[in-house]
DNA sequence: GCGATCTAGTTCAACTTTCAAGAAGTGTCC
DNA sequence: GGACACTTCTTGAAAGTTGAACTAGATCGC
């Protein structure tokens, strides 16, 4: 880093600058409408969602860690709680004796079945109301360019010198 | 909410999902290369960035809350914090005996000026060299969409029937 | 088979955030 | 000027997050 800093235009400055206005006011929103009416935040609210969708109802820790994009001490604690309000209940893993089960409960379900909607009218009223068609495929073409820039790799994918 | 639930079709589902795949790596990335490279998570780095740029470097409380979009309890905590590290201090606000200035030390503008550098580089990095610059205008409308969407208003100024 | 190494998941302590409550000052209306 | 409502900011406790250390089981190399 010994070169002069390629600092931000002011175009730039003000896109960034939007990015992390919109992204802290829709997630602060978001966080809110779920504590209010589902009693959870909104990242706890993805883990019983991803759950959902899985084939029967159950994913390995690590696996739902993935989707989520969290890490595996965040979500140790957050089936914890998840568990503790009979939401997800936990199973060994037969095939791999150190592999845990987080399973959706039937309580679980319902809960989801009973907040989905205003979440969705949620999201929806924040962003697709909001964007013209064309904006919301740019903003998923967007959106998957980033995160696959993001997305942690092996470490050594990057560092093809050292293989 | 008595009408059907008007559900994401697969497109928006997929935009939805990258986009919060797309936020949530970005903010972790930011927040390790932060407590890294200066020693605070990204949004107490963005105080400092405020604060480096308001007038005589001081900000009153509840307008660096406002610009940062975060809650004014949180600011005091963040504001107590960097305090300690000796990064901001507070003096009484002259005109309102309520009010409190926070204020960038040099100590604070130095660490600014020693992490800057290598945090536009991590947000170029991330955002705009993977992007084309439409993409990059693109993602500024949509983003200034979203937010002012969001922007907390005078709860009466959306309430007209009220009025 | 066995030691070295790697992976899955949890736990602990330190730190951050949230929400509700409260202290203190301002503004308004009469 | 005094009652009332509102704003500013802080505090304290509960909840959530982080990163490092740890246990247990799997896997690799020989």
């Amino acid at each position: 880093m010994t070169s002069a800093p390629n600092w931000l235009s002011d175009e730039e400055q003000r896109t960034w600058r939007a990015y992390l206005h919109a992204t802290r006011l829709l997630e602060d929103h978001l966080d809110r409408q779920l504590q209010r009416d589902a009693g959870m935040p909104h990242i706890y609210y993805g883990l019983l969602v991803q759950l959902s969708q899985a084939p029967r109802r159950r994913l390995r820790m690590t696996e739902l860690a993935k989707n989520s994009k969290i890490t595996r001490s965040r979500l140790s604690h957050a089936v914890a709680r998840l568990e503790n309000n009979g939401w997800v209940k936990r199973e060994d893993c037969p095939s791999d004796k150190r592999g845990q089960l987080a399973i959706l409960t039937d309580a679980g379900y319902e809960v989801l079945e009973r907040t989905a909607p205003g979440h969705v009218a949620a999201v929806r009223q924040a962003m697709f109301d909001r964007l013209t068609p064309e904006q919301a495929d740019q903003l998923g073409e967007i959106m998957r360019v980033m995160a696959q820039g993001l997305q942690p790799t092996d470490a050594k994918a990057d560092l093809p010198w050292l293989r």
